[in-house]
DNA sequence: GCTCATTTGTTACAGGGCGTTACAAAAAGC
DNA sequence: GCTTTTTGTAACGCCCTGTAACAAATGAGC
């Protein structure tokens, strides 16, 4: 995502403002596709990879709001609403359903490159989907790990069979390096379970894990503990796509 | 911290809009801090664990572009920008400056409520702590602290191993050379804890730290002991990206 | 200088978090 | 069904960390 251009969809029944933003944002550097809303856009929305999508506020099949919360429910791709009301309270709402930022029309186009460029700068840290998981491989320390294979191999080249708890466990650490992440956090990243009053799983999972890198190699460790917060991946990781 | 409400810090030399804000946010959970700019808020920024700063565009001392720009350089802190000039390029140029969101006055309350939300929806997600800078090797005096794997090494290149606690109280003041930092203020970067009457945890810290950096090398103590007000870093430091 | 009050450094200790082992329950393979 | 693997619970002990108590240092006042 970092490397390539972001890439951006405009949804606007009115053809004229959608193809002049289109225009102007591919005058930027940006990769456009644009879509007039409805289920044209939910199907562009899972099947690429989009950086960011640019809504207006009103269109004759979904509403643009409707949309901006469906989106919600299932991805935290970046979206900002375009539109003909102006009103506080409309900017409000748009805030308040998802939206990332809310440009009253008529919009200066430069300010709307200024926007979109804000708001990915923020974005751009966050794992896009939470449905559609990319599968990558994760590099670590001499590591790596498969995700789609669900394999890690060490450092020598061997490779280690994990169990999927300790799979799970280890690619939610990897893909947040440098991140302290709660035992909460971990069991609702790895299993999806509630917390439980005095649930050590967790730990155990993290001491298993542990053991099994260790025994293939790994000088320091790699998973550190954080006293009363939780877990932290303390390496540098590269990602790969696959 | 994500336990707590966010902490914001307002920054507007006038005082009635200042207020009016600082008054308004409160009524909505957040934590306020108010400064009037210049030195006085990169103290603020510097010492407290700020989770979103509103700057006043137009300021007579410092400019809040300048300030937003020179922010941006040392931390990743959301930024809102207030100001009466409403014009686009206005907009525009404080958005390029690194700018999270750019509202004119005036603005309805409610609305920078929402925006509010909406940048820190985006900046939570993200990893780490809201205020806490890019990941980093500090060096000082021959010791060098890699942020990312919390290890520290000494002159002789020896890893020296500080527990959880000695770690965040050493990062908190080495990122912070010839800053005083109060004991109720080290608590709060490090624990994220409040004060407490006769909380001497801190001193215990700080005497821990001491011994373990005095077992390894270090002549010079390199964090002194200023009476009644605190504790400073008392070295060079100097940063690496990673 | 001395004395006293206050602040800080140091030691001792207790509570609790966490690593670890052992074991039981649950799931998966056959 | 049985066996093997995986995963959670219980228990024990080490280590981290805060509290308390006391010693040392600092500063004020004389």
């Amino acid at each position: 995502m970092s490397t390539t251009s972001p890439h951006i969809l405009v949804v606007d029944d009115d053809r004229e403002i959608r193809d002049l933003v289109a225009r102007h944002l591919k005058k930027h550097g940006f990769r456009v596709d644009v879509a007039s809303g409805g289920v044209e856009m939910k199907e562009a929305v899972l099947r690429s990879r989009l950086d960011l999508i640019i809504l207006d506020r009103v269109m004759p099949g979904e509403d643009g709001l409707t949309l901006c919360r469906n989106l919600r429910a299932s991805s935290n791709i970046p979206v900002i609403l375009l539109t003909l009301l102006g009103s506080d309270t409309d900017r409000i709402v748009g805030l308040e359903v998802g939206a990332d930022d809310y440009l009253p029309k008529p919009f200066n186009p430069e300010e709307l490159v200024a926007r979109i460029r804000a708001v990915l700068r923020r974005a751009q840290a966050l794992p896009t989907n939470k449905s559609a998981k990319i599968e990558r491989v994760l590099s670590f320390a001499g590591w790596t790990l498969d995700c789609r294979a669900r394999r890690l191999t060490s450092p020598d080249g061997v490779v280690v069979t994990l169990t999927d708890g300790e799979f799970e466990l280890l690619r939610a650490l990897a893909e947040r390096p440098g991140v302290i992440l709660s035992r909460d956090e971990l069991l609702d990243l790895t299993s999806g379970r509630e917390p439980g009053l005095f649930d050590r799983s967790v730990d155990m999972q993290i001491m298993r894990l542990r053991r099994r890198l260790a025994a293939h190699n790994d000088a320091n460790d790699i998973i550190k503990t954080i006293r009363q917060q939780g877990y932290i991946f303390a390496a540098d990781v590269e990602e790969a796509e696959h």
